[in-house]
DNA sequence: CCTTGACCTTCCCGTTACGGGAAGCCCCAC
DNA sequence: GTGGGGCTTCCCGTAACGGGAAGGTCAAGG
């Protein structure tokens, strides 16, 4: 009873995360516990903040490394709001760059997939298409 | 001159691939060039053509293993036109879970960047959302 | 004939964010 | 003291290649 150390199975566990991706956080620099005599980990009610704070930052696909800069943001009381603001729309556009990619591709798709009758035949606009015959 | 026979170079350069592609696409076994006296790969017209083929497959977004299997129908004349159907139709399907979570997270993101001011105060809504202040 | 330079070969590492599993130490309960 | 957890590190695998090293080959030019 040091005093609130949680070993990693316990801050995992409260902070929602499995062990591995704490370990992960760990090795990655982005929350580092301290180490009791044994070699184990230590984490305390900071660190499990932290943890979850990943948690939900993961969850909104922000990359490891813009969580970086988010913790570094959080954990800096100084910081400005314009800059959590930027990373977020950041991450907007990437969102809105892939949105647009996937949205081209299905609308290829669902064309191909409307020319072909879907029967026995082996006469197909899909694969013509991929074999070169430049439909549509 | 053995009537045809492409080098790795040669034959990237005529799919519109980067020969560590092609290299790859040999190693997973998708197109198996034959190999010449010095070991060098040999591809022929057909290879050259189930090499852009998968250029364009994989331009749409399909694995290599729907790669593989769209593929083989491609090489088989007496395929049904359903089997091929169903692959684009799952990757349709793939494609609208990822718009659909996609469309999500980004909604989350809007909110948050419409909630905070961004300027130079710290206060901000995206950093307490993170931190588990559960906004909206 | 020999050399350059551009090709080709294989092999290995790095990418993203972990998950699985092995080998070995530690600790608590019975 | 003897389990059976939980902890540690380390290594492999994921998808689909890209980069680069070490070494063999080939066609052209001097």
């Amino acid at each position: 009873m040091s005093g609130g150390g949680l070993t990693i199975g316990d801050a995992a566990a409260r902070a929602g995360l499995p062990v591995k991706t704490v370990r992960y956080y760990d090795e990655a620099g982005l929350v580092r516990p301290a180490r009791g005599a044994n070699g184990y980990r230590v984490y305390g009610e900071t660190e499990v903040h932290k943890l979850a704070f990943l948690r939900r930052a993961r969850g909104l696909g922000f990359s490891i490394e813009a969580c970086r800069a988010l913790l570094s943001l959080y954990e800096d009381h100084g910081r400005a709001s314009a800059d959590v603001r930027r990373l977020a729309l950041d991450r907007v556009a990437q969102i809105d760059d892939k949105l647009a990619e996937l949205q081209e591709l299905r609308q290829v798709l669902v064309e191909l997939v409307d020319a072909c009758q879907g029967d026995t035949r082996p006469d197909c606009p899909i694969l013509d298409r991929l074999s070169g015959e430049a439909g549509s």
